[in-house]
DNA sequence: GTCTATACCCGGATAGAC
DNA sequence: GTCTATCCGGGTATAGAC
């Protein structure tokens, strides 16, 4: 923990390296899942032997805790200018409908995670509170605003709203037909204003992009 | 397809066998996922070798499809009563929480058989389009009768169910603690009615069998 | 730092004895 | 019908040369 100043030349090849490999075991996960994916093929994606690779990580573990992580900052980046819970939920499904590798890899780890014996049990358990309880605040405050209904748990529709993205990834997996943002939109309706405000046509909501 | 009167010794044997090993793989794929389970284990639970078990079912993918054909059956059973969807996917949510390694089984296997090349994938997508259509026909006849909202299309509605359900058995495998058939039960509330019936403050609707 | 080679393990499927 | 033995493929991890 001592930030050093800038590291001397092989040192910072290594960590050059590091990242490459990251990268390429992302894409790699990406399209095969976790339990599909091997070393070997990630190697080869960077050119380099599956022994050498290991040089880098130790265990093909660690190296898949390393890919978690960094998509997770790759996330975060992406949801950085969000408005409010429901609307980030839809655009982040809009996002993703274009990255069916991803898509693939998170439903299926999170899936498979969800074993405590699971290397990344843990990583997906607190990822999941922390995203709960930052949509909850949300909701709460636009609860507040009068935006959303007050009948309703904010928790409940924070887990709503998770799992309304979830189930839509698995079923958009399945059959690509499917409009995940359109749908997640129309729960968005649902959650609309105090109970009186809305009467039987409710026009479009403003803010339709694309999907 | 002519019902023989009734198989003669060795033959009936057979069958049983057949069905033994079925329970042993539901048991064993429930607890281990699909890729997690081998036919060792299997074998070992009904107490014959990986070579006998291969007598019945030839490879281990037709071992795999015979059980999710078993468990769709069971699943037909157990919600042969329903009322209306909502109701219905409320209680098998609430039967869920007893077959942690059921849910597990079938979170793990629909996200691996997203995957074309899956040998269950056609299984699960005829499974999800005949869900989709059966809750969707409940949702609109419940519509007609007013006793759902018109606003939203049921085809909307129907998906969101289905997502709402595999996405809380999910975060439920992450989190024991979370309700999955109170937060459908909530979802059920936002559903309610023509628009004006509801004001602010709605009672607890019946049906709160448990959870 | 990177490779090749190899040890080791585990899974599925097949052959052949009983 | 069931077993043992075996083959074959694939994976991770390690050893040791360069």
């Amino acid at each position: 923990m001592t930030t050093p100043r800038k590291p001397r030349g092989p040192y910072r090849k290594g960590l050059e390296r590091r990242q490459q490999i990251l990268r390429a075991a992302l894409e790699v996960f990406s399209e095969h899942g976790e339990r599909g994916s091997s070393l070997k093929e990630i190697a080869d994606r960077v050119g380099m032997s599956q022994a050498g690779v290991l040089h880098y990580f130790d265990s093909r573990e660690e190296l898949l805790l390393a890919v978690l992580a960094e998509r997770d900052a790759l996330d975060v980046e992406a949801t950085a200018d969000v408005t409010s819970p429901g609307e980030a939920v839809a655009r982040t499904a809009a996002h993703n409908a274009r990255q069916r590798g991803l898509v693939d890899l998170f439903v299926t780890l999170s899936a498979a995670a969800s074993d405590p014996e699971h290397p990344a049990n843990a990583f997906f358990v607190r990822r999941y509170e922390a995203l709960t309880e930052s949509i909850e605040d949300g909701l709460r405050k636009a609860q507040e605003r009068d935006t959303v209904r007050t009948d309703i748990r904010p928790d409940h529709m924070a887990r709503m709203l998770l799992a309304l993205s979830d189930g839509l990834q698995l079923q958009w997996l399945l059959n690509p037909g499917i409009d995940m943002s359109e749908t997640i939109q129309a729960f968005n309706l649902m959650c609309l204003g105090p109970s009186g405000e809305r009467d039987d046509a409710t026009p479009e909501t403003g803010s339709g992009d694309g999907a």
